[in-house]
RNA sequence: GCGUCUGUAGCUCAGUGGAUAGAGCAAUGGCCUCCGGAGCCGUGUGCGUAGGUUCGAUUCCUAUCAGACGCACCA
């Protein structure tokens, strides 16, 4: 379906024709001041000027010729010059029937579906999850949704990383651990064990007090060194170890990406990415692109409009081996051949900005991708604790994600034990999927490159912009439509009548937008929109509520459209809080 | 030093080249024979500062102050 405004412009474009002025004057917005009309035009003003009239007068005849709209049921001109509009009510009926009758609920799926490569997570092998992976998993899997939504192939991938330093460290930890085991022994020539010779806990606690021991130990540091060297010019015992890693620490993260009801279509890693890059070194090489600086092998990515200069890339260290741009770039290679993605969308914290633009413009200038390709970094803040400073545990530690959604779980458990008298199983499953949303919805509703302040007690009130109230909503309405249901009544779309009370009709408007939300805020990669939106309708919805009997309204054709109205209102939420990566419950 | 981002109500956050800048929390007053009161309706305070562009700037530009962050062999 055509958007609502899109619709309006059409009208005006005839009306700013007819009376004899451009077309690209009229534009409708949404009304700043409710309080007057719902959509207006300012197109009058910005004509007057190059029209050499009062902008009072061009407003005047655009919203005469627009007398015979219907989508009007009011048009009329006001000083200095706005056109404010009312959206009628049988065409805002008409249009929500139709909403409801389609699958995405009025939006149209993009014409053009393109392949959108989503890289997002960053987990670390052999490390657990932390806060800081938090906002790169729920951002990006709300990106991903939207997209998806939106009709978009959307691959998402975690990138891994599995090839750094931190294998060596857990090798050689290892051995000094269970010097014993066959991979250490030079000899062994068999095959190796399939069991890892550790769990996720050990290996949990391997890698701290080996990357500890490196700090203190310089010789520990340069074995661990070694023993990645080794690693990765395929020594077959280290690869065998390296396997069990992947293989413990794999089943781990995504047990926990599950919890957090993120998932990657893929599950590569940098390693995947290194046999690129040996062809990747030489390209640059003969293309000239890649010269020695400081014993160093880099790119310089001036282009045209730099204001200043920005530093050059560096794709091979002195002592010969590859890093982080290294491997980004071999990456973008390896997706180029397997999927050949129409855009990419990378979601880290936007201290890594100077990193990926160094990195998209190596990958322009290389030919990796075309100069055309669409590369969008989003960059997300830190979350903060309540005194403004990067968020710790109490003894100043890193939060373990898996202790942050624990201690959440069980604040939202005492507040459901509190109210309802649910039994305790149906509290804990409740309190899993609220205490979820409370922390996405926490997340995602502010803007995503601002840093933000973590407030558990904000976050999960149900009070105010949090997930617990879009959940409530939702719920609220579940339960009006099982009453209705066990009254014998029969639920059924597409009856909505035009709306006869105000609280209706601002409803009614607020799901008129539901399309033009989802676009913009995919086109703007910004899910605290949906966040803004939801909240607004939820607002609008408990208004409508409170000052409008449902149930026990006598007119059945009436009855039958609100029960309508409000069937829409639930599947515009359900389908929001789908994108952002939340759930409702059945009861709360 | 150079650069990027941010500065809106007591707090946490939205928002816009246009008419009176919005929410929530906190404070405070009201509303239950009624579909979930986890609700609804009220009350008060603000665009860091100074210039510029514009018919009109909180929004765009410049300068300045404050905070966060980034600046070659970590990821």
């Amino acid at each position: 379906m055509k958007k609502i405004l899109a619709i309006m412009e059409e009208e005006l474009k005839q009306a700013f024709l007819d009376c004899g002025y451009e077309e690209n004057y009229a534009k409708a917005v949404l009304s700043n001041r409710p309080d007057l009309c719902e959509y207006q035009c300012n197109g009058a003003m910005a004509a007057a000027k190059a029209y050499k009239k009062k902008p009072i007068e061009i407003a005047s005849q655009v919203a005469e010729a627009l007398s015979g709209s219907k989508i009007f049921s009011m048009k009329e001109a006001v000083m200095p010059g706005f056109i404010n509009l009312k959206v009628s009510e049988e065409f805002a009926a008409e249009y929500l029937n139709q909403m409801a009758g389609e699958e995405k609920l009025g939006l149209e799926p993009v014409k053009k579906p393109e392949t959108i490569m989503v890289d997002y997570g960053g987990a670390n092998v052999a490390k657990p999850l932390h806060v800081g992976h938090l906002r790169s998993a729920v951002i990006g899997e709300s990106i991903k949704r939207m997209g998806r939504f939106l009709g978009h192939q959307m691959i998402g991938d975690v990138h891994l990383g599995d090839w750094g330093l931190q294998m060596g460290l857990i090798i050689e930890e290892l051995r000094e651990r269970k010097p014993d085991l066959v991979y250490f022994d030079e000899s062994y020539t068999g095959e190796y064990p399939t069991e890892a010779p550790f769990t996720i806990s050990e290996l949990e606690e391997i890698y701290p007090a080996a990357s500890a021991k490196s700090k203190e130990d310089e010789r520990f540091k340069e074995r661990a060194q070694n023993a990645t060297f080794r690693l990765q010019n395929g020594y077959k015992p280290y690869r065998a170890v390296w396997q069990h890693i992947m293989a413990v620490s794999l089943a781990d993260l995504k047990k926990n990406y599950a919890n957090l009801n993120v998932e990657f279509d893929l599950w590569k890693g940098e390693s995947d990415a290194q046999p690129y890059i040996p062809a990747l070194i030489d390209d640059l090489v003969e293309k000239g692109l890649a010269y020695e600086s400081q014993g160093a092998l880099v790119v310089d990515i001036a282009q045209e409009g730099d204001s200043k200069e920005l530093p050059p890339c560096i794709v091979r260290k002195s002592d010969g081996a590859a890093l982080y741009a290294t491997s980004d770039l071999a990456t973008i290679i390896e997706r180029e051949k397997d999927f050949h993605p129409d855009r990419y969308i990378y979601i880290a914290d936007k201290r890594q900005e100077l990193h990926f633009t160094q990195v998209f413009r190596v990958a322009k200038k290389a030919g990796i991708v075309s100069q055309e390709m669409p590369m969008a970094f989003l960059g997300f803040g830190t979350m903060n604790g309540k005194d403004g400073k990067p968020f710790k545990t109490r003894d100043g530690g890193v939060m373990r994600l898996e202790h942050l959604i624990a201690n959440i779980n069980e604040q939202v458990f005492n507040r459901i034990m509190e109210n309802r008298t649910v039994s305790e199983e149906e509290a804990r499953n409740t309190a899993k999927i609220v205490g979820l949303a409370a922390l996405k919805y926490g997340d995602l509703s502010n803007q995503a490159a601002k840093d933000y302040v973590f407030d558990i007690d904000r976050f999960i009130s149900f009070e105010g912009n949090t997930g617990p109230y879009i959940l409530y909503t939702i719920v609220r309405i579940k339960s009006i439509l099982n009453k209705f249901a066990e009254n014998g009544g029969k639920a059924e779309s597409g009856k909505i009548l035009s709306a006869a009370s105000d609280s209706e009709k601002g409803l009614c408007l607020l799901l008129l937008r539901f399309n033009d939300v989802m676009e913009t805020s995919f086109a703007e990669l910004a899910p605290h929109k949906i966040c803004q939106y939801i909240y607004e309708l939820s607002n609008e919805f408990n208004r409508f509520y409170h000052d409008t009997k449902i149930l026990s309204e006598e007119d059945s054709d009436r009855q039958a459209s609100y029960i309508s109205l409000i069937m829409l209102t639930k599947d515009v939420l359900t389908a929001s809080i789908g994108v952002l990566g939340i759930e409702a419950p059945e009861r709360m």
